[in-house]
DNA sequence: AAATTTTGAATACATATGTTGACATTTTGG
DNA sequence: CCAAAATGTCAACATATGTATTCAAAATTT
């Protein structure tokens, strides 16, 4: 069996989109979010792969379902 | 500000409901999602946090979306 | 009840996530 | 164009995820 790989670039530009949308900047949705702007910054480029509670929060701090983030990032895979 | 934290027995129950109601252990999930046997057993336990990659593999092994998964947490948080 | 399967649990370890601070680069607005 | 804001990037570090092995305990099966 092959063993699937999400990709973190659609994980970050999903957020980014998110984030966008909102209108607010990474330092403002990581201070909301309370996580580091720098981890925020290398999420949002594929390069760190985040847990499901930092997914939470950044869902909870840009008022949004976590399934509504997911399903936008399995729409784009 | 308030920091809101994910249940992670709540997303250890979710993901094992899950695995029971396919009917196979965790020897034989954790085979598919290509992941360790005891790490899927902390998990299911709420004593390791999953990352996005590790639901996302543990998702198509299981044969649902993601967003299946995370919307039952929601539901149950 | 005995044997088998399944799961819990502990260890030691490798690797990745996540933090803070500083500075460079890019983007945006006046 | 210029200043300010936003983002990218690096380093050093702390903490957590994820691995493999082993054994005990619990649940199934026969």
């Amino acid at each position: 069996m092959y063993n699937p790989t999400l990709d973190s670039r659609i994980v970050g530009r999903v957020i980014a989109d998110f984030r966008k949308r909102k209108g607010i900047s990474q330092e403002v949705l990581s201070g909301f979010a309370d996580i580091g702007r720098t981890h925020l910054s290398a999420i949002e480029r594929g390069e760190r792969k985040p847990t499901l509670e930092t997914l939470y929060r950044i869902s909870v701090a840009l008022d949004v379902n976590m399934s509504e983030i997911v399903s936008e990032i399995e729409r784009a895979i």
